[in-house]
DNA sequence: CTTGGTTGTCTAGCGGTGCTAGAATCGAAT
DNA sequence: ATTCGATTCTAGCACCGCTAGACAACCAAG
């Protein structure tokens, strides 16, 4: 059965070079540049290749959603774990958070501003959306102020990122003061 | 002069019409059901119709998004006027906020969401879009809180409310506990 | 080593998109 | 009534996501 593992091995291997490629893609020249012909042309096979892998375009996107959150999850624990108290985790929070979505603009807009085809805020949520969501909860948790659901002031907290990642990145506010909306928002909602 | 003042008249209606017909359209169907072809049928016109007042589909959405916002300074301004002292209406202008979100999804898409070619932010941003921000600031500059600009605040607030709204919307937030998150939000942000 | 059949890939094409060149038609002014 | 400019339409471009069916590569059996 050593053929059939082979072939199932180069088989994921070109799956993952889809994923990479169309993120590639999409980062260099936004999503609308990732049509399928573009797509099968880089990873140098013919379109039908990639319905063999995925149902269409949209779990394509999804793919690269989920790539996207494992990476924020390590990131979002890597800038907290640094940090010094409850205060500086949440500053460091908030800024990861942030230069995530400016550096990876496309990848962003697959997690969230995207139809990947995903389940959120539900029992069947794909791990990876979970554990950045877990990501977010376990800084926050120890600044949601007495009486209020960690859960809930998680996803108020998120939600206000989410505002200020995609507003700024969509040149609806100012550029520059990027940062100091962010202190603003930590020195407002974190209860220390 | 009479004959050309009349085609003028003609003309701007049908650009009205134009313009209801998409966001009738998108409301219904969605903005991806919004297609040239679509709408020029419903008009009765032919496709090069439409690019005889707009230069694209971009351009439409666009349009739709101005409406949309002079909307929305209206019912922010309504929903503020009838609430007495500043906690009450910043509550007030959040839920209006919310509920315009919640109620014409296409409208808020063309305005937040989509691509209608529109400048933010800068000099050249269009009147209805500086004016729905101007109604924002004029409740939210009495809780900004002191040292701090009512510009600046009004940004995050109304990044946590953006925030808030998409992710609603797209399913990334558990539904029914909306009302408790906007409570939450006011509760910290605004300094009463 | 050849054959047969399965598996994998490709070519070609469907119906759709935004957009536009050039033909056709309309209507106002002579 | 005829001309002529403005307006509208027909028809078509290049591209999109997606797929049926032809074709080629490969492995197992004889």
């Amino acid at each position: 059965m050593s053929v059939q593992e082979r072939k199932e091995r180069e088989r994921a291997v070109r799956e993952l070079l889809i994923v990479a490629t169309a993120r590639e893609l999409a980062e260099q020249q936004g999503w609308d540049a990732v049509t399928t012909r573009r797509l099968a042309e880089r990873i140098e096979y013919s379109q039908p290749v990639l319905y063999s892998h995925f149902r269409g375009k949209r779990e394509i996107i999804g793919a690269v959603a989920l790539e996207g959150a494992a990476e924020l999850a390590v990131a979002l624990r890597a800038a907290t774990s640094a940090a010094d108290g409850p205060r500086a985790r949440v500053t460091a929070l908030a800024r990861a958070y942030l230069d995530f979505a400016e550096h990876n603009p496309a990848v962003y807009d697959a997690m969230f501003q995207l139809d990947g085809g995903l389940a959120f805020a539900d029992e069947d949520t794909p791990k990876p959306l979970k554990d950045g969501f877990a990501a977010l909860l376990e800084t926050l948790a120890e600044v949601a102020g007495d009486g209020v659901e960690p859960g809930l002031f998680t996803e108020v907290f998120w939600a206000a990122l989410h505002g200020l990642a995609t507003l700024t990145r969509a040149g609806r506010l100012p550029v520059g003061d990027a940062e100091r909306r962010a202190e603003l928002l930590v020195d407002r909602l974190a209860v220390i």
